[in-house]
DNA sequence: ACACGCATACATACATGAATGTAAATGCCA
DNA sequence: TGGCATTTACATTCATGTATGTATGCGTGT
Protein backbone atom coordinates (compact mmCIF):
# COMPACT_ATOMS: atom_id res chain seq x y z
CA UNK A 1 0.00 0.00 0.00
CA UNK A 2 2.33 2.82 -0.90
CA UNK A 3 2.35 6.17 -2.03
CA UNK A 4 -0.97 7.79 -0.43
CA UNK A 5 -1.74 11.67 -1.68
CA UNK A 6 -0.40 14.39 0.20
CA UNK A 7 -3.45 14.78 2.27
CA UNK A 8 -3.01 10.70 3.20
CA UNK A 9 0.35 10.93 4.32
CA UNK A 10 -0.76 13.84 6.76
CA UNK A 11 -3.08 12.33 7.81
CA UNK A 12 -0.93 8.96 8.55
CA UNK A 13 1.13 12.19 10.75
CA UNK A 14 -1.40 12.83 12.82
CA UNK A 15 -2.12 9.52 13.49
CA UNK A 16 1.02 8.54 14.69
CA UNK A 17 0.97 11.46 16.95
CA UNK A 18 -2.89 10.42 18.02
CA UNK A 19 -1.60 7.18 18.11
CA UNK A 20 1.82 8.60 20.40
CA UNK A 21 -0.58 10.28 22.78
CA UNK A 22 -2.45 7.42 23.82
CA UNK A 23 0.53 4.91 23.85
CA UNK A 24 2.95 6.98 26.23
CA UNK A 25 0.05 7.88 28.53
CA UNK A 26 -0.67 4.14 29.14
CA UNK A 27 3.15 2.77 29.06
CA UNK A 28 5.38 6.16 29.82
CA UNK A 29 7.20 7.18 27.17
CA UNK A 30 10.49 5.24 27.86
CA UNK A 31 8.17 1.71 27.61
CA UNK A 32 6.64 2.33 24.81
CA UNK A 33 8.69 1.57 21.33
CA UNK A 34 7.82 2.82 17.86
CA UNK A 35 6.62 -0.35 17.03
CA UNK A 36 3.93 -0.04 19.72
CA UNK A 37 3.26 3.24 18.41
CA UNK A 38 3.05 2.45 14.77
CA UNK A 39 0.73 -0.66 15.19
CA UNK A 40 -1.44 0.74 17.56
CA UNK A 41 -2.29 3.53 14.23
CA UNK A 42 -2.31 0.43 11.65
CA UNK A 43 1.21 1.46 10.28
CA UNK A 44 4.66 0.06 10.73
CA UNK A 45 7.52 1.54 11.56
CA UNK A 46 8.76 2.37 8.46
CA UNK A 47 5.85 5.01 8.95
CA UNK A 48 7.26 6.09 12.00
CA UNK A 49 10.69 6.99 10.90
CA UNK A 50 9.35 8.64 7.62
CA UNK A 51 7.82 11.05 9.58
CA UNK A 52 9.69 11.43 12.53
CA UNK A 53 13.82 11.33 12.68
CA UNK A 54 13.58 9.46 15.84
CA UNK A 55 11.55 8.86 19.05
CA UNK A 56 12.44 12.32 20.26
CA UNK A 57 11.25 14.11 17.41
CA UNK A 58 8.18 12.74 17.35
CA UNK A 59 7.90 13.63 21.21
CA UNK A 60 8.27 17.07 20.49
CA UNK A 61 5.97 16.97 17.18
CA UNK A 62 3.35 15.88 19.76
CA UNK A 63 4.21 18.56 22.58
CA UNK A 64 4.14 21.04 19.80
CA UNK A 65 0.08 20.26 18.93
CA UNK A 66 -0.89 22.03 22.11
CA UNK A 67 1.29 24.98 23.27
CA UNK A 68 -1.05 27.34 24.81
CA UNK A 69 0.91 31.27 24.68
CA UNK A 70 -0.04 32.52 27.99
CA UNK A 71 1.05 36.01 27.36
CA UNK A 72 -1.37 36.14 23.93
CA UNK A 73 -4.69 34.39 26.70
CA UNK A 74 -3.76 37.93 28.86
CA UNK A 75 -3.79 40.37 25.47
CA UNK A 76 -6.89 38.44 24.42
CA UNK A 77 -8.48 39.09 27.81
CA UNK A 78 -7.93 42.28 28.04
CA UNK A 79 -8.83 43.17 24.15
CA UNK A 80 -11.89 41.54 25.35
CA UNK A 81 -12.16 44.38 27.96
CA UNK A 82 -14.59 41.98 30.30
CA UNK A 83 -12.05 42.26 33.83
CA UNK A 84 -11.95 44.60 35.74
CA UNK A 85 -8.07 45.46 36.09
CA UNK A 86 -4.56 43.79 35.56
CA UNK A 87 -5.66 41.65 38.85
CA UNK A 88 -9.30 40.40 37.52
CA UNK A 89 -7.43 40.16 33.87
CA UNK A 90 -4.89 37.60 35.55
CA UNK A 91 -7.56 35.78 37.64
CA UNK A 92 -9.93 35.33 34.31
CA UNK A 93 -6.28 34.13 32.24
CA UNK A 94 -5.59 31.84 35.41
CA UNK A 95 -9.25 30.56 34.75
CA UNK A 96 -9.08 30.09 31.00
CA UNK A 97 -5.76 28.00 31.05
CA UNK A 98 -7.45 25.69 32.98
CA UNK A 99 -10.12 25.72 30.81
CA UNK A 100 -8.09 24.48 28.15
CA UNK A 101 -5.66 22.06 30.20
CA UNK A 102 -9.62 19.91 30.50
CA UNK A 103 -9.16 19.73 27.08
CA UNK A 104 -8.54 15.69 26.04
CA UNK A 105 -5.77 16.00 24.00
CA UNK A 106 -4.28 18.96 26.33
CA UNK A 107 -4.62 17.04 29.09
CA UNK A 108 -3.34 13.53 27.97
CA UNK A 109 -0.20 15.39 26.34
CA UNK A 110 0.58 17.33 29.65
CA UNK A 111 -0.15 14.06 31.72
CA UNK A 112 2.83 12.46 29.48
CA UNK A 113 4.95 15.44 29.98
CA UNK A 114 4.08 15.49 33.44
CA UNK A 115 4.18 12.33 34.70
CA UNK A 116 5.02 9.91 31.70
CA UNK A 117 8.22 10.45 30.82
CA UNK A 118 11.96 10.70 32.23
CA UNK A 119 14.35 12.32 29.81
CA UNK A 120 16.32 10.15 27.44
CA UNK A 121 18.69 11.27 25.06
CA UNK A 122 16.88 14.42 23.33
CA UNK A 123 14.02 14.47 25.75
CA UNK A 124 14.29 16.60 29.14
CA UNK A 125 11.10 17.02 30.30
CA UNK A 126 12.09 18.72 33.14
CA UNK A 127 14.06 21.84 31.04
CA UNK A 128 10.88 21.85 29.41
CA UNK A 129 8.49 22.12 32.07
CA UNK A 130 11.57 25.12 33.53
CA UNK A 131 10.34 26.79 30.78
CA UNK A 132 6.49 26.36 30.85
CA UNK A 133 7.44 27.57 34.36
CA UNK A 134 9.45 30.65 33.99
CA UNK A 135 7.49 32.05 31.29
CA UNK A 136 4.21 31.48 33.23
CA UNK A 137 5.86 32.75 35.98
CA UNK A 138 7.09 36.05 34.31
CA UNK A 139 3.60 37.11 32.63
CA UNK A 140 2.15 36.38 36.31
CA UNK A 141 4.88 38.89 37.68
CA UNK A 142 4.24 41.66 35.18
CA UNK A 143 0.51 41.47 36.02
CA UNK A 144 0.87 41.60 39.13
CA UNK A 145 4.16 44.16 38.79
CA UNK A 146 1.45 46.50 37.23
CA UNK A 147 -1.38 45.65 39.76
CA UNK A 148 1.06 46.59 42.75
CA UNK A 149 1.76 50.06 40.68
CA UNK A 150 -1.60 50.86 40.30
CA UNK A 151 -2.34 50.13 44.01
CA UNK A 152 -4.56 47.34 43.59
CA UNK A 153 -2.60 44.77 45.99
CA UNK A 154 -3.39 45.24 49.94
CA UNK A 155 -0.09 46.85 51.04
CA UNK A 156 0.81 43.35 53.37
CA UNK A 157 1.62 41.36 49.69
CA UNK A 158 4.73 42.68 48.16
CA UNK A 159 3.92 41.60 43.64
CA UNK A 160 7.24 38.96 44.07
CA UNK A 161 5.30 37.14 47.28
CA UNK A 162 1.79 37.47 45.12
CA UNK A 163 3.67 36.27 41.93
CA UNK A 164 5.44 32.81 44.08
CA UNK A 165 1.87 32.46 46.07
CA UNK A 166 -0.24 32.48 42.90
CA UNK A 167 2.30 30.57 40.90
CA UNK A 168 2.84 27.95 42.97
CA UNK A 169 -0.57 27.68 43.53
CA UNK A 170 -1.35 27.00 39.95
CA UNK A 171 1.47 24.61 39.70
CA UNK A 172 0.48 22.52 42.63
CA UNK A 173 -3.19 22.86 41.44
CA UNK A 174 -2.11 21.41 37.85
CA UNK A 175 0.18 18.44 39.10
CA UNK A 176 -2.48 17.62 41.55
CA UNK A 177 -5.11 17.43 38.98
CA UNK A 178 -3.26 16.05 36.31
CA UNK A 179 -2.52 12.86 38.63
CA UNK A 180 -6.02 12.16 39.13
CA UNK A 181 -8.20 14.23 36.39
CA UNK A 182 -11.48 12.03 37.84
CA UNK A 183 -11.04 12.96 41.18
CA UNK A 184 -12.03 16.81 40.94
CA UNK A 185 -12.37 19.35 38.61
CA UNK A 186 -10.38 21.56 38.01
CA UNK A 187 -11.92 24.42 36.59
CA UNK A 188 -14.29 24.15 39.43
CA UNK A 189 -12.42 23.54 42.41
CA UNK A 190 -9.01 24.88 41.24
CA UNK A 191 -11.10 28.15 40.32
CA UNK A 192 -12.49 28.34 43.94
CA UNK A 193 -8.60 28.43 45.34
CA UNK A 194 -7.63 30.70 43.05
CA UNK A 195 -10.41 33.27 43.80
CA UNK A 196 -10.13 32.99 47.41
CA UNK A 197 -6.79 34.05 46.98
CA UNK A 198 -7.13 37.14 44.41
CA UNK A 199 -10.04 37.59 46.91
CA UNK A 200 -7.72 37.80 49.64
CA UNK A 201 -4.59 39.91 48.14
CA UNK A 202 -7.04 41.88 46.37
CA UNK A 203 -6.99 45.87 48.10
CA UNK A 204 -11.09 46.17 48.74
CA UNK A 205 -12.56 49.69 49.06
CA UNK B 1 35.44 -11.30 46.80
CA UNK B 2 33.02 -13.24 48.33
CA UNK B 3 31.69 -13.53 51.97
CA UNK B 4 31.95 -10.39 54.33
CA UNK B 5 31.17 -9.94 57.80
CA UNK B 6 27.03 -9.47 58.25
CA UNK B 7 28.33 -5.46 58.95
CA UNK B 8 29.65 -5.69 55.52
CA UNK B 9 27.26 -6.83 53.82
CA UNK B 10 24.66 -4.14 55.35
CA UNK B 11 27.44 -1.63 54.20
CA UNK B 12 27.54 -2.85 50.69
CA UNK B 13 23.09 -3.28 51.03
CA UNK B 14 23.70 0.45 52.02
CA UNK B 15 26.18 1.10 49.63
CA UNK B 16 24.09 -0.28 46.84
CA UNK B 17 21.66 2.33 47.62
CA UNK B 18 23.52 5.31 47.67
CA UNK B 19 24.71 4.55 44.02
CA UNK B 20 21.06 3.67 42.84
CA UNK B 21 20.49 7.62 44.24
CA UNK B 22 23.37 8.92 42.37
CA UNK B 23 22.62 7.03 39.29
CA UNK B 24 18.73 7.40 38.91
CA UNK B 25 19.51 11.13 39.96
CA UNK B 26 21.79 11.80 36.50
CA UNK B 27 19.78 9.53 34.12
CA UNK B 28 16.23 9.03 35.19
CA UNK B 29 15.55 5.78 36.26
CA UNK B 30 14.42 3.29 33.01
CA UNK B 31 17.67 4.44 31.63
CA UNK B 32 20.12 3.06 34.47
CA UNK B 33 20.70 -0.22 34.20
CA UNK B 34 21.22 -2.45 37.85
CA UNK B 35 24.71 -2.90 35.36
CA UNK B 36 25.38 1.01 36.39
CA UNK B 37 24.04 0.94 39.70
CA UNK B 38 26.24 -1.77 40.54
CA UNK B 39 29.50 -0.44 39.10
CA UNK B 40 28.94 2.73 40.57
CA UNK B 41 29.05 0.97 43.70
CA UNK B 42 32.29 -0.69 43.06
CA UNK B 43 30.26 -4.42 42.68
CA UNK B 44 28.52 -6.46 39.99
CA UNK B 45 25.13 -6.95 39.22
CA UNK B 46 25.51 -10.05 41.46
CA UNK B 47 25.32 -8.42 44.38
CA UNK B 48 22.25 -6.48 43.37
CA UNK B 49 20.08 -9.36 42.57
CA UNK B 50 21.43 -11.46 46.13
CA UNK B 51 20.32 -8.18 48.08
CA UNK B 52 16.85 -7.19 46.31
CA UNK B 53 14.82 -9.08 44.01
CA UNK B 54 14.99 -6.49 40.51
CA UNK B 55 15.03 -2.77 39.71
CA UNK B 56 11.66 -1.90 41.79
CA UNK B 57 12.46 -3.65 44.85
CA UNK B 58 15.71 -1.47 44.63
CA UNK B 59 13.55 1.21 43.77
CA UNK B 60 11.39 1.02 46.71
CA UNK B 61 14.42 0.42 49.55
CA UNK B 62 15.50 3.89 48.24
CA UNK B 63 12.47 5.25 48.91
CA UNK B 64 11.76 3.74 52.31
CA UNK B 65 14.91 5.56 53.32
CA UNK B 66 13.11 8.97 53.24
CA UNK B 67 10.04 8.50 54.71
CA UNK B 68 9.11 11.66 56.57
CA UNK B 69 5.52 10.98 58.48
CA UNK B 70 3.16 14.40 58.63
CA UNK B 71 1.56 13.58 61.67
CA UNK B 72 4.55 12.57 63.70
CA UNK B 73 5.77 16.26 62.33
CA UNK B 74 2.60 17.25 63.76
CA UNK B 75 2.33 15.77 67.14
CA UNK B 76 5.82 16.61 68.01
CA UNK B 77 5.13 20.22 67.61
CA UNK B 78 2.26 20.23 69.20
CA UNK B 79 3.45 18.08 72.53
CA UNK B 80 6.70 20.89 72.00
CA UNK B 81 3.87 23.85 72.47
CA UNK B 82 6.02 26.15 70.40
CA UNK B 83 2.38 27.14 68.66
CA UNK B 84 0.20 29.42 69.54
CA UNK B 85 -2.52 26.95 68.26
CA UNK B 86 -3.36 24.46 65.28
CA UNK B 87 -3.09 27.36 62.19
CA UNK B 88 0.61 28.03 63.82
CA UNK B 89 1.01 24.23 64.39
CA UNK B 90 0.38 23.41 60.82
CA UNK B 91 2.59 26.58 59.53
CA UNK B 92 5.47 25.50 61.61
CA UNK B 93 5.08 22.18 59.99
CA UNK B 94 5.05 22.98 56.94
CA UNK B 95 8.12 24.72 57.34
CA UNK B 96 9.69 21.73 59.26
CA UNK B 97 8.62 19.80 56.32
CA UNK B 98 10.83 21.74 53.92
CA UNK B 99 13.60 22.05 55.94
CA UNK B 100 13.96 18.34 55.96
CA UNK B 101 13.00 17.91 52.20
CA UNK B 102 16.41 20.22 51.60
CA UNK B 103 18.19 17.32 53.74
CA UNK B 104 20.20 16.20 50.57
CA UNK B 105 19.41 12.45 50.69
CA UNK B 106 15.53 13.94 51.06
CA UNK B 107 16.18 16.22 47.74
CA UNK B 108 17.90 13.58 45.87
CA UNK B 109 15.06 10.51 46.59
CA UNK B 110 11.90 12.75 45.63
CA UNK B 111 13.77 14.58 42.86
CA UNK B 112 13.67 11.01 41.40
CA UNK B 113 10.38 10.06 42.77
CA UNK B 114 8.58 13.08 41.30
CA UNK B 115 11.49 14.16 37.88
CA UNK B 116 13.11 11.16 37.36
CA UNK B 117 11.07 8.29 37.00
CA UNK B 118 7.96 7.04 34.80
CA UNK B 119 6.04 3.70 35.80
CA UNK B 120 7.31 0.62 34.51
CA UNK B 121 6.17 -3.15 35.65
CA UNK B 122 6.07 -2.41 39.55
CA UNK B 123 7.04 1.16 39.79
CA UNK B 124 4.12 3.42 39.68
CA UNK B 125 5.44 6.94 40.81
CA UNK B 126 2.03 8.49 40.16
CA UNK B 127 0.18 6.28 42.56
CA UNK B 128 2.75 6.88 45.05
CA UNK B 129 3.10 10.98 44.52
CA UNK B 130 -0.80 10.28 44.93
CA UNK B 131 -0.16 8.49 48.36
CA UNK B 132 2.08 10.94 49.70
CA UNK B 133 -0.57 13.90 48.57
CA UNK B 134 -3.45 12.32 49.89
CA UNK B 135 -1.81 11.51 53.37
CA UNK B 136 -0.82 15.59 53.59
CA UNK B 137 -3.90 16.99 52.74
CA UNK B 138 -5.51 14.96 55.36
CA UNK B 139 -3.49 16.44 58.02
CA UNK B 140 -3.92 19.56 56.63
CA UNK B 141 -7.46 19.27 56.68
CA UNK B 142 -7.74 18.19 59.97
CA UNK B 143 -6.00 21.02 60.93
CA UNK B 144 -8.25 23.48 59.59
CA UNK B 145 -11.05 21.70 60.44
CA UNK B 146 -10.01 22.56 64.22
CA UNK B 147 -8.87 26.06 63.30
CA UNK B 148 -12.25 26.57 61.72
CA UNK B 149 -14.28 25.28 65.07
CA UNK B 150 -11.92 27.32 67.14
CA UNK B 151 -12.87 30.58 65.37
CA UNK B 152 -9.38 31.09 63.84
CA UNK B 153 -10.11 31.45 60.19
CA UNK B 154 -11.79 34.25 58.69
CA UNK B 155 -15.47 33.77 57.88
CA UNK B 156 -14.41 34.52 53.83
CA UNK B 157 -12.89 30.71 53.65
CA UNK B 158 -13.88 27.30 54.75
CA UNK B 159 -11.81 24.86 55.92
CA UNK B 160 -11.89 23.05 52.51
CA UNK B 161 -11.22 25.60 50.62
CA UNK B 162 -8.49 26.58 52.85
CA UNK B 163 -7.09 23.49 52.64
CA UNK B 164 -6.86 23.30 48.76
CA UNK B 165 -4.83 26.29 48.80
CA UNK B 166 -2.13 25.53 51.31
CA UNK B 167 -1.50 21.87 49.80
CA UNK B 168 -1.64 23.05 46.43
CA UNK B 169 0.77 25.57 47.17
CA UNK B 170 2.99 23.30 49.23
CA UNK B 171 2.53 21.08 46.21
CA UNK B 172 3.30 23.91 43.59
CA UNK B 173 6.40 25.03 46.01
CA UNK B 174 7.96 21.41 46.13
CA UNK B 175 7.57 20.81 42.87
CA UNK B 176 9.41 24.15 41.66
CA UNK B 177 12.08 23.73 44.05
CA UNK B 178 12.89 20.18 42.89
CA UNK B 179 12.77 21.39 39.36
CA UNK B 180 15.94 23.55 40.18
CA UNK B 181 16.74 23.52 43.43
CA UNK B 182 19.64 26.01 43.49
CA UNK B 183 17.65 28.58 42.21
CA UNK B 184 15.85 29.14 45.69
CA UNK B 185 15.68 27.84 48.91
CA UNK B 186 12.52 26.36 49.46
CA UNK B 187 12.80 26.90 52.96
CA UNK B 188 13.53 30.69 52.82
CA UNK B 189 11.08 32.08 49.48
CA UNK B 190 9.20 29.22 50.10
CA UNK B 191 8.14 30.01 53.70
CA UNK B 192 7.26 33.29 53.08
CA UNK B 193 4.87 32.72 50.46
CA UNK B 194 3.53 29.96 53.30
CA UNK B 195 3.82 32.91 55.77
CA UNK B 196 1.55 35.26 54.04
CA UNK B 197 -0.73 33.00 52.88
CA UNK B 198 -1.42 31.64 57.01
CA UNK B 199 -1.57 35.58 57.33
CA UNK B 200 -4.15 36.29 54.98
CA UNK B 201 -6.13 33.35 56.10
CA UNK B 202 -5.74 33.64 60.07
CA UNK B 203 -8.35 35.96 61.50
CA UNK B 204 -7.22 38.73 63.73
CA UNK B 205 -7.80 41.00 66.42
C1' DA C 1 -3.94 12.76 -23.81
C1' DC C 2 -0.62 9.58 -22.71
C1' DA C 3 3.47 7.45 -21.54
C1' DC C 4 7.60 8.01 -19.05
C1' DG C 5 10.48 8.75 -14.91
C1' DC C 6 11.25 10.13 -10.54
C1' DA C 7 10.30 11.17 -5.90
C1' DT C 8 7.20 9.76 -2.36
C1' DA C 9 5.13 6.98 1.39
C1' DC C 10 5.37 3.45 3.24
C1' DA C 11 6.70 -2.05 4.48
C1' DT C 12 10.14 -5.57 5.30
C1' DA C 13 14.48 -7.48 6.65
C1' DC C 14 18.69 -7.36 9.06
C1' DA C 15 22.50 -6.19 12.13
C1' DT C 16 23.60 -4.44 16.47
C1' DG C 17 23.57 -3.55 21.16
C1' DA C 18 21.95 -3.55 25.58
C1' DA C 19 19.35 -5.13 29.69
C1' DT C 20 17.29 -8.80 32.24
C1' DG C 21 17.06 -13.00 34.98
C1' DT C 22 19.13 -17.20 36.28
C1' DA C 23 22.34 -20.81 36.96
C1' DA C 24 26.79 -22.21 38.09
C1' DA C 25 31.29 -21.20 40.05
C1' DT C 26 34.16 -19.24 43.75
C1' DG C 27 36.12 -17.91 47.97
C1' DC C 28 35.62 -16.58 52.75
C1' DC C 29 33.73 -16.26 57.53
C1' DA C 30 31.90 -18.66 61.53
C1' DT D 1 32.88 -27.61 56.27
C1' DG D 2 28.80 -25.68 55.00
C1' DG D 3 26.21 -21.97 53.92
C1' DC D 4 26.58 -17.07 52.73
C1' DA D 5 27.97 -13.13 49.66
C1' DT D 6 29.47 -12.18 45.30
C1' DT D 7 31.28 -12.92 40.70
C1' DT D 8 31.10 -14.91 36.17
C1' DA D 9 28.88 -16.93 32.32
C1' DC D 10 24.90 -17.69 29.57
C1' DA D 11 20.32 -17.57 27.30
C1' DT D 12 16.66 -14.67 26.11
C1' DT D 13 14.27 -10.76 24.96
C1' DC D 14 13.62 -6.50 22.81
C1' DA D 15 14.31 -1.81 20.84
C1' DT D 16 16.83 0.80 17.62
C1' DG D 17 18.60 2.39 13.24
C1' DT D 18 19.41 1.52 8.69
C1' DA D 19 19.22 -0.50 4.33
C1' DT D 20 16.49 -2.08 0.94
C1' DG D 21 12.22 -3.21 -1.56
C1' DT D 22 8.08 -1.46 -3.92
C1' DA D 23 4.00 0.29 -5.72
C1' DT D 24 1.92 4.46 -6.67
C1' DG D 25 0.85 9.51 -7.28
C1' DC D 26 2.39 13.34 -9.92
C1' DG D 27 4.78 16.38 -12.95
C1' DT D 28 6.79 16.68 -17.45
C1' DG D 29 7.40 16.47 -22.39
C1' DT D 30 5.45 15.83 -26.68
Amino acid sequence: MPRRTKAEAEATREALLDAAEDVFLEKGVSRTSLEHIARHAGMTRGAVYWHFKNKADLFHAMLDRVKMPLQQIIDDITAERQATGPLDTLRLATLHAFDMLERPRSCRVHTILIHRCEFISDINPVELQNRLASDCREVVRRCFQQAHDEGLLIDAIAPDVATLMLHSMIGGLVHDWLRAPDSFSLRESGGEAIDSLFYLITRHA
